[in-house]
DNA sequence: GAAAACAACATACAGTCTGCATGTATCTTT
DNA sequence: AAAGATACATGCAGACTGTATGTTGTTTTC
């Protein structure tokens, strides 16, 4: 029987450490902001010096993004857990969407990954993570509908774009309290007419 | 006659160093981001010191307020400019939207109005800002729409948050060199669905 | 099962930035 | 023209970031 701190292993150092640095910096930055929360208070919550956290993350941004991944991540899966049956296609994109609010209704989140994120890291490396972790799913809804016959002469990238900042914009609103179910009418309203 | 530098009103001393300090700041900023550009850099630029700029400002954060605001007020005015003859809802929220688009893409408009003044100021005081400036067009053509019958039972001000995002989203897209005519089709097929 | 090698931290420091406090020049008022 | 106000200049304190260097804990090698 061995102490319950020493004779750790490496790779449970490590992820311990970094584990106590991510639940930290979220808190924090979901709390006051990225540019607000300073690094020595980082380490503080965490319980461990700036060495670690610069010795696991390259600088500040680097936390952050490691951050921003790991909500990408989550978000994923949850969506990709609610399987959707089969269904019309505005039912289908409708079960999406509803899905992705929940997932961003995760406290934090929506801070975190639409506005935070984007401030730090920029569009296109958020939009390249957004690519990389499965954000695609939009585009490809419009496209099996377009092969269906609608959505003739529309550029679909762009519309799929347009979408996706409408639902961001939904899932903001959500977060911060606004009533879902006038959210949800609204992007049914939306979808309904591009799909019409 | 007086020489070039003496004898300046107070009041064009003022508006000088503003001035020289709002075009220092927005260079700056556009080309590095807000986070990116110390107060000295900006002070250099605008041949001035920092004394000057704590004299006009009360902080960083106040002189990208300004900054804001300089850019919404330009939108609105060039909006309003482009007077559009009543022509049918569809049309007219078409105009609207190109106008925005126009407005939108004087270089680093975009970038400021839609990328660091969110980040920096908040969603909240963009918001209000953007309210303040003229921003509830949008909201007051839904209304006018609705009157006329359509969009019964649709909660017109989340519609109008859904649709100001994917203009938003639009116009960076086209700021950012994406072709021009794809995102207003697909703006106009987003209209076309929500007016019909 | 030591000792060497390595990984995971801890500490100290240099450079920079922000905001303020205090000093000086320029303009306005009387 | 003197007094007051306004616009700016300079200097400083505190804080923060990133790095360089030192130390502790773990693994590997013989």
């Amino acid at each position: 029987m061995q102490e319950a701190k020493s004779r750790r292993t490496q790779a449970e150092r490590r992820a311990e450490t970094k584990r106590a640095l991510l639940e930290a910096a979220r808190a924090l930055i979901v709390e006051k902001g990225y540019a607000e929360t300073a690094t020595p208070e980082i380490v503080k919550v965490a319980d461990v010096t700036r060495g670690a956290l610069y010795h696991h993350f390259s600088d500040k941004a680097d936390l952050m993004r490691a951050l921003v991944l790991e909500e990408a991540a989550s978000i994923a899966d949850e969506i990709n857990a609610q399987t959707s049956t089969d269904q019309s296609p505005l039912d289908a994109f409708m079960a999406g969407a509803k899905a992705y609010f929940s997932a961003m209704s995760v406290p934090g989140r929506a801070k975190i990954l639409l506005l935070e994120g984007p401030a730090v890291l920029g569009l296109d490396e958020m939009a390249q993570i957004d690519r990389e972790t499965g954000g695609a799913t939009l585009l490809e809804g419009l496209q099996h509908a377009a092969r269906h016959g609608a959505l003739k002469d529309i550029p679909l990238e762009p519309l799929a774009a347009l979408l996706s900042a409408a639902f961001d914009r939904a899932a903001l609103a959500i977060a911060s309290g606004e009533d879902r179910d006038s959210y949800e009418a609204a992007t049914r309203k939306l979808l309904a007419g591009v799909l019409s």
